[in-house]
DNA sequence: AGAATTCCGACTCATTCAGTAGGAAAAGCC
DNA sequence: GGCTTTTCCTACTGAATGAGTCGGAATTCT
């Protein structure tokens, strides 16, 4: 169990995905754009979203990315582990030099996914709009180099 | 908050430390021979852990290191924090990218650090006596290939 | 004096992270 | 039918980090 900068974005753009697509689809661009993030990095993050199952994609012009659930039923935890799962699967069994505590470790990883699989993607959507609407906003958000 | 194996075999470490230090101190030798480690990965390890207060060593011959406290008062996330912190203090505030999402996921490093406190050595040490005696016996451990 | 240890600092090697790049295929729009 | 917008695919790069090695100096016991 490991959470890089790769799984946070790929939160992030989901909310942002789950906050702008009413219906139609979501272009990556205007992802980018509200995100401040690159198109290509995106797209290979949501390279690893569809093939979870989390997002499809309409291609061609006015396509873009749609949630294929409901935000309420998609867990940061399949987010995260979607795109983790992109290089390694590792975190199985293996290094034995320590079989008595790797009870302990893995744990440790449960502990980790309990935390990330109680949130879903609309309950961070609430606190978004309660705490700060940061990303809900679509307008005064020019490109600042 | 991160744990790489680093951690872990500082852990495994100190556990062989609190199991046969019963009060003259335990070379490093010794415990690289038990855990199928290199001394001089050990050195490194046992550098962090002395630096944070952790063991106290006794240098020449008939030396070693020696825990500075009982395995009681010791947790896993002191043990994990000294040798994590040799290398960079990251986990700050830094990606200002998602305000609004980095309480979730400094709340995700309080989850582990949580977890991890509540675990001592001496906590450990009972596991590993009661499951299984891996490391408890001094004798009957031959080197098994 | 000699052996056993910790101590110190540099160094290597492989892997992973983060991000870029270029172009091909698909689909809507005029 | 051609143009544009988009996803898709595959490769590449560059920096950081993790894991571990190595050689030798300082210290202390026997």
């Amino acid at each position: 169990m490991n959470v890089t900068s790769r799984g946070r974005y790929a939160v992030t753009a989901l909310l942002d995905l789950s906050l702008h697509g009413c219906q139609q689809p979501v272009p990556l661009a205007d992802v980018a754009r509200r995100q401040g993030l690159s198109v290509k990095y995106l797209e290979q993050i949501f390279c690893g979203l569809k093939s979870r199952g989390l997002v499809e994609s309409v291609r061609g012009a006015s396509g873009g990315y749609r949630l294929c659930r409901d935000a309420a039923s998609i867990s940061v935890a399949e987010v995260v582990a979607a795109v983790e799962a992109q290089k390694t699967t590792q975190d199985a069994a293996g290094p034995v030099h320590q079989t008595l505590l790797s009870e302990f470790w893995s744990g440790l990883s449960d502990c980790m996914r309990n935390y990330l699989e109680d949130a879903s993607l609309a309950s961070l959507c609430e606190c978004a709009n309660s705490d700060k609407q940061a990303c809900a906003k679509p307008a005064n958000r020019s490109a600042a180099p």
